[in-house]
RNA sequence: GGAGAGGUGGCUGAGUGGUCGAAAGCGGCGGUCUCGAAAACCGUUAACCCCGUAAGGGGUUCCAGGGUUCGAAUCCCUGCCUCUCCGCCA
C-alpha cells in the first residue's frame, strides 16, 4: 500500500509509476475521496470535541447537585449528529481502504522501463548448457520411464497439473528441500521456519495477493482460510501490527513449504509435465530490513538463490524485470531462470524481488530505529531459494544420460543415500 | 464437540458508568549523589489521525466489530483469541 500522504504531495510521481506498471489506479478519484474523507473528520472532531467538553462539565454538575437538564439534551442531539458523520466516515474510510489497497506498488528507479518480459533485460549468465551428443528427452518421459513421476494417477487423484512423485522421484523432493534449507541455515545466516499452510484473509492482504489476485487463490468454502500460494505470505506476516526494534533488523527466514495455485487464465499453457502445476513444493527466504540497505539486500538474497543453482551445476541466467513485467506490490525484481535441455529453453525458477515499505504498510509492521525515535516501515524482501518443479526439471534434463539415465549432482548424493546415477 | 475462566500500556497488574490514556510495581530513559558504578532519591516513559510553515491545538485507541447512554475500560450483543477440565483424535 502507498502512504496516502505521499499520494497527496506527488500526486504526479505516482501516475507517473502507475502507468509504467501498466497500472489502472485513479489517483484523482483517490485524493478527491480523501478530501472528502478529511472534511467529514474535521467536523466530526469539533463535534467530539464539543461533546467531551460539555459531558466534563456535566459530570461537575451531578457531583455538585446542580441541574444539567438542558446541557444533556443539547449534547443528545450533538450525539445524534456525531453518530451520522461516524457512519458517513466509515463508509468513505471504507471505499478509501478499497481503492488503496489496489494501487500497485511503484517500480523503483533502477527498474528499466518497458510493457512486459520483452523489455527485461539479461544482467548475466552463469555456466554453460549441457553438449550432448543426442537429442535429449523431455522430463516428462525420462521421470515417467524412471519411476519417478506418475503423471496419470496424480491426475486422477486431484486433477490435471497435481502430481504424484513416486519411488526416487519423492525422494529427490525430499533431498532438494533438505539440501536447500541446509545451505540457506548454515552458509547464508537464514532462520528455519514452518509456517501455517493456510492463512487468513488479513494475512494474505498484507503481502498484497488479496484483494488483487483472489482469483489465483484457493479458498477453503469456510470463506475465512486460504492456501498460501507462496510461503512468502505466512512468513512476511509473522510480525504483522508489531513494533520491532531496531537492532533486531534484518530478519532472515527460511522455510519450505507447498504452494498452492489456481493459474487461473494460464488454462492451456505449459500444461506438460512439471512446468505449471497447482501444487508444488518450494524452500522460500525473505529478508526483513531497514529500508537504507533493501536494495544491497537485495543483491544478496539474488546471490544466495543463486548459490543453489550453482552447487547443483545448473546453468540459468538473471534477468531484471521491466516495470510491466512486475508483480503487484514489487518494486524491483531479479528472476532467475534455469536452462531445461530436454525443452529447450530457460526457465523461471526463482523471483527474488524487493517490495520496500509496500508490504509493511498493508500489514503495519515497523520497527524503532532507536531507542526513543518514532517507529517506522521496514523494506520486505523475497527470493524463491528455489521453487522445486522445475529444478527438478533441470536436473532431469541436464543430467540425462545417453541410455536415459540420470546422473545425481554431487551435492544432492548424500541426501539420496549416495546413489550417484538414477536409472 | 461439551463446561468454565479470561483478554487493560514494553511487562506484571488495579480499575464495574463521569475530570481514566488509565493506580501501583517492574523495566527503559534523563538527572542528583559518586573518581566511577551500585543503591537511594527526583523527573520522565505509547501508537495513530486531523488542522497548522511552526509553535501549538484537537481527536481516536483498555482484543475486534456493533449497541445502550449527555457520557463506556466499566453495561448489552456478536466475533476472534488464550487458559483449565471432559470427550474425541494424528
Amino acid at each position: 500500500m502507498l502512504d496516502i500522504k505521499f499520494i497527496r504531495d506527488n500526486p504526479d510521481l505516482v501516475k507517473d509509476g502507475i502507468r509504467k506498471k501498466y497500472g489502472d489506479a485513479d489517483i484523482d478519484h483517490i485524493l478527491d475521496v480523501d478530501r472528502q474523507r478529511r472534511e467529514i473528520l474535521t467536523e466530526l472532531e469539533q463535534l467530539r470535541e464539543r461533546r467531551n467538553k460539555v459531558s466534563g462539565d456535566i459530570a461537575v454538575m451531578k457531583k455538585n447537585k446542580e441541574d444539567a437538564a438542558a446541557q444533556i439534551a443539547a449534547m443528545k442531539e450533538v450525539g445524534q449528529t456525531i453518530s451520522q458523520r461516524e457512519q458517513q466516515l466509515r463508509n468513505i474510510e471504507e471505499k478509501l481502504d478499497g481503492m488503496l489497497l489496489l494501487v500497485p506498488n511503484l517500480p523503483h528507479e533502477s527498474t528499466p522501463v518497458g510493457k512486459d518480459e520483452a523489455a527485461n533485460v539479461i544482467v548475466r549468465h552463469w555456466g554453460e548448457p549441457p553438449q550432448m551428443a543426442f537429442k535429449p528427452a523431455p522430463h516428462w518421459e525420462l521421470a515417467a520411464k524412471l519411476g519417478m513421476i506418475d503423471f496419470e494417477r496424480g491426475a486422477k487423484l486431484a486433477g490435471s497439473g497435481f502430481i504424484l512423485y513416486t519411488g526416487v522421484g519423492a525422494r529427490l523432493e525430499r533431498a532438494l528441500i533438505n539440501f536447500m534449507l541446509d545451505v540457506h541455515t548454515s552458509r547464508h545466516g537464514y532462520i528455519e521456519v514452518s509456517p501455517p499452510f493456510m492463512v487468513n484473509r488479513q494475512t494474505m492482504t498484507g503481502t498484497g495477493q488479496l484483494p488483487k489476485m483472489h482469483e489465483d487463490m484457493y479458498q477453503l468454502s469456510d470463506e475465512t482460510l486460504y492456501l498460501i500460494p507462496t510461503a512468502e505470505v505466512p512468513i512476511t506476516n509473522i510480525y504483522a501490527n508489531e513494533i520491532l526494534n531496531g537492532d533486531e533488523l534484518p530478519k532472515l527466514f527460511v522455510a519450505y513449504t507447498p504452494c498452492f495455485r489456481r493459474e487461473a487464465g494460464a488454462a492451456g499453457k505449459d500444461t506438460r509435465g512439471l512446468i505449471r502445476v497447482h501444487q508444488f513444493d518450494k524452500v522460500e527466504m525473505v529478508r526483513i530490513v531497514r529500508p537504507e540497505t533493501s536494495y544491497n539486500e537485495l543483491e544478496i538474497i539474488t546471490a544466495n538463490a543463486e548459490t543453489i543453482l550453482q552447487l547443483l551445476g545448473l546453468s540459468y541466467r538473471v534477468c531484471l524485470l521491466a516495470s510491466g513485467d512486475l508483480s503487484f506490490a514489487a518494486a524491483k525484481c531479479f528472476d532467475l531462470e534455469v536452462w531445461a535441455a530436454g525443452l529447450d529453453k530457460y526457465l523461471e525458477v526463482s523471483s527474488c524481488s524487493n517490495f520496500g515499505d509496500f508490504q509493511a504498510r498493508r500489514m503495519n509492521m515497523r520497527f524503532r530505529p532507536a531507542e526513543g525515535e518514532k517507529p517506522i516501515y521496514p523494506h520486505t524482501l523475497n527470493g524463491s531459494g528455489l521453487a522445486l518443479p522445475r529444478t527438478v526439471i533441470a536436473i532431469i534434463e541436464n543430467y540425462q544420460t545417453a541410455d536415459g539415465k540420470i546422473v545425481v549432482p554431487e551435492v544432492l548424493r548424500p541426501y539420496l543415500g549416495g546413489a550417484e546415477i538414477i536409472e
